[in-house]
DNA sequence: GTCTATATTTCGATAGAC
DNA sequence: GTCTATCGAAATATAGAC
């Protein structure tokens, strides 16, 4: 029963296969060959399940675009306090690129061949950024004025948390060099920056 | 005197487009083409002056990733205060990519794919890396001593004003869109976070 | 040194048998 | 649905004229 078919599993391991393939190497480099061999079956199935290398990647592309951005906007929207939300949201990102290691340079390099797939999700998603950064910024004016953290601009704080978080992975191979780590005792760093992080971040807006 | 020779102003012409085009592109998507008509000039000169497209990437590369630290060791290596040298770091950082807005992408995309470029470079720089963190780490010992600023690990603090100063740049597509900004408009924002992100650091690192 | 023409290889895509 | 075989386009690289 490892020929014909009924079972979607052909598509489900070519999917996978793309996954992997098209955010290690990215679109450009990525082989259907490549894909094929890693899902185990014949560069023609690809082809038969999704037309070309396009319409592959545009599915793909899509998926690990909502991978990426999904958990913010649920952190944002709860009702945690702006410090918790600070946590919250470093918590939940490093941990992402510690299981999605190579998702953040993969998006970044390719919305940056193609800006349009920003917009294009952008609108996908409604109004959500625009309500996000609004529910944020009344958060962040409300415990401002009661004393509790220093004015911030809410954008600003959003890119401060991310950067603090994401870029030690964008960084990585420099990072491991460096240090003189390896994998393991990279993750192991990271790990422990979580608190780090979100301590220097509250360090920061202490009034 | 279009044509003929003496002058090596093709070889120039060359550099300047395939420093461009694998800078915007990557190795992986830049053409041969590409780069000759960004230069203005046939395909066949740029194997005549280099051989491959493998060896024009790596005088390119090398020659970017030496842009891209240059800056920081001496910074590091001069005898500025911690406060000022974290000022002098993020001024640096954010000048270079403002100036150079694709090299952090390029740079961390192609480590990605072949990080022994990473470890040749560093032995390249023999001990340079190791004097450089020794110097900050005990700079910052005798100021935590003098209860200037609270403990921190260096490589931690370096890692920290890299991903606040970068990192945006690398999100630029992401920011541009949730900000809805141009391209002036993002450049003026990153200019006025020179000092916030500054401040942002050294709010940190109050006792 | 520079160009045109062409060789060579690689890759995405399709045809057709099973 | 899946495979083998092959087409045709694109891309790197080289030969050879000027």
């Amino acid at each position: 029963m490892a020929k014909k078919k009924t079972d979607n599993q052909s598509e489900k391991a070519i999917l996978i296969a793309a996954r992997k393939v098209f955010t290690q190497k990215g679109y450009a480099a990525a082989r259907m060959e490549d894909i094929a061999k890693e899902a185990g079956i014949n560069r023609a199935l690809l082809h038969y399940y999704f037309r070309s290398k396009d319409r592959m990647f545009d599915i793909i592309f899509k998926e690990r675009m909502n991978e990426f951005f999904s958990g913010l906007a649920q952190i944002i929207f709860s009702e945690l306090s702006v410090i918790d939300k600070i946590k919250a949201i470093v918590e939940h990102d490093i941990d992402m690129v510690i299981a999605h290691p190579e998702l953040p340079i993969f998006i970044m390099q390719e919305l940056a061949q193609n800006p349009q797939r920003m917009i294009d999700s952008a609108q996908g998603a409604g109004a959500v950024p625009e309500l996000m950064m609004k529910k944020l910024n009344d958060q962040i004016k409300a415990a401002v004025q009661a004393n509790r953290i220093r004015n911030i601009d809410g954008a600003q704080l959003l890119i401060n948390i991310m950067s603090l978080s994401i870029y030690p992975f964008i960084a990585k191979p420099m990072i491991k060099t460096m240090q003189n780590l390896d994998d393991t005792g990279f993750n192991r760093m990271m790990l422990k920056r979580k608190r780090e992080v979100a301590d220097f971040i509250i360090d920061a807006l202490m009034p």
